[in-house]
DNA sequence: TCTGGGGTCCTAGGACCC
DNA sequence: TCTGGGGTCCTAGGACCC
């Protein structure tokens, strides 16, 4: 049996934790730059505010009816991911995180012990209620996509309170009757118009098919749902948790920039969060990508890419650095407004089997980066940081509406005043 | 003033080679 | 008369997810 957890609009949720003032009102989060709404609570998703709309295309509507808006506070959410994961592994003999506010569980040895799977999602979602006041989905099935399904029921159709199971065909048909083609994990809208134009019209419609005849017309990814929604398992457990393939660190500025030596800072941040990154998964590099962009909507629109191969990959923030700057200077066109940068790794491999150069000194230093991420991890990102990752960071996001970092911050600690 | 997220994986189509 | 293949690698962009 697999099991998916997940927070309730997460980082709306998270903003009530610490402010029980805005408990019981509309509240919204924005995306970096105070873009987009990403996060819409139970509250607001009443008012049908859409999520990944433009703010300020949408600022009237949201004032006019008293919406709490809020920065994407990343400090708080990880802290508060942290330890819903915690609590929530507690319940499993396996558990992969799969996002910032979502986990699988797999359940092995507590199979037998648990009797009933709706009392026992209860108990986990009381229990993140109760030491962290987060609202949390729980879903089971014998599929990671049907579990998925299920925790969509679980948050979205009436009659479940929080928590629903997929035991047997008879539940799995139930809940995929009322659940629409595009809520189906791996199926976006794309898809879904699509498989709609072919006569489907619920998930149930989908999990008919043959997965041979999918695989054909569309593509494996597809069929391997299909399989997983008729209750086969394709995504065995060390499926969900493998390796990532590519890994980016990618950002938009809070201003146009159009100063080299900031785009140089920039980049250079980024593959200090892709190094980061890489050895906490024992990846290093082989190729890496990096790019820069002006806006989309801007005309003239600029973008370039540039891909490098390392003779002796890695995982060196210091290497990944000074390529990255090196780099730069290809990337770089005066009189350009720079909206957007990025660094990805995009071949990996293991660092157990790094092959060595014949030629060239291998410059890494792993133990030297050990020593860096143990300090991080302990006194808060970038506490040790290289030079060229520079003080000041002009180049950071707009965070307007930003909510204290109550966990991670000694001077933003909740107080409680008495009189 | 003027605004538009970030991350990962997959694939179609082009370039190149023999 | 006049035609003409197939594999690999690369890359941009698409699709999906949260």
């Amino acid at each position: 049996m697999y099991a998916l957890v997940d927070a309730v609009a997460f980082y709306a949720s998270a903003e009530k934790v610490f402010d029980p003032s805005i408990r019981d009102k509309p509240v919204v989060v924005l995306t970096n730059n105070d873009g987009c709404i990403c996060a819409v609570c139970p509250i607001a998703r009443k008012l049908n505010i859409p999520k990944f709309q433009p703010y300020f295309k949408v600022r009237d509507y949201l004032a006019k009816h008293n919406v709490v808006i809020r920065s994407s506070n990343y400090e708080l959410y990880a802290d508060l991911s942290e330890r819903m994961m915690n609590i929530v592994g507690r319940f499993a003999d396996n558990q992969h995180i799969y996002s910032i506010d979502e986990s699988f569980l797999h359940f092995q040895n507590y199979q037998l012990l648990i009797k009933n799977w709706s009392d026992y999602g209860l108990q986990i979602r009381q229990a993140v209620w109760r030491e962290l006041k987060l609202p949390v989905g729980v879903g089971f099935g014998p599929t990671p996509t049907l579990a998925k399904a299920a925790n969509h029921a679980a948050k979205k159709l009436p009659g479940f309170n929080g928590v629903a199971a997929i035991h047997n065909d008879r539940d799995s048909q139930a809940i995929l009757q009322q659940m629409a083609l595009q809520d189906v994990w791996g199926v976006g809208s794309r898809l879904a118009k699509k498989l709609q134009l072919m006569g489907m019209k619920s998930a149930a419609d989908l999990a008919k098919q043959d997965a041979k005849m999918i695989k054909k017309q569309f593509s494996v990814v597809l069929a391997r749902t299909v399989q997983e929604l008729q209750g086969t398992s394709c995504l065995s457990w060390d499926a969900v948790r493998e390796n990532k393939k590519e890994i980016y660190s990618t950002r938009s500025f809070g201003q146009r920039v159009m100063h080299f030596a900031i785009l140089v800072e920039a980049l250079v941040n980024h593959a200090v969060i892709v190094a980061r990154k890489l050895r906490k998964q024992g990846s290093v590099a082989k190729r890496i990508l990096v790019f820069a962009a002006s806006s989309r909507h801007e005309d003239n629109y600029y973008k370039k890419q540039l891909i490098y191969d390392f003779s002796v990959p890695t995982a060196d923030s210091r290497i990944l650095a000074q390529q990255v700057s090196v780099m730069a200077v290809q990337l770089f066109r005066t009189n350009t407004r720079f909206y957007k940068v990025g660094v990805g790794a995009i071949e990996l491999a293991p660092t157990a089997n790094m092959q060595l150069s014949l030629f060239s000194q291998n410059q890494d230093k792993p133990e030297l980066m050990k020593c860096l991420d143990a300090i991080n991890q302990r006194y808060g990102q970038d506490t040790l940081k290289l030079v060229s990752q520079g003080q000041h960071q002009v180049w950071n996001m707009k965070r307007h509406f930003l909510s204290p970092r109550y966990t991670t911050h000694w001077q933003d600690i909740p107080k409680i005043l008495c009189d």
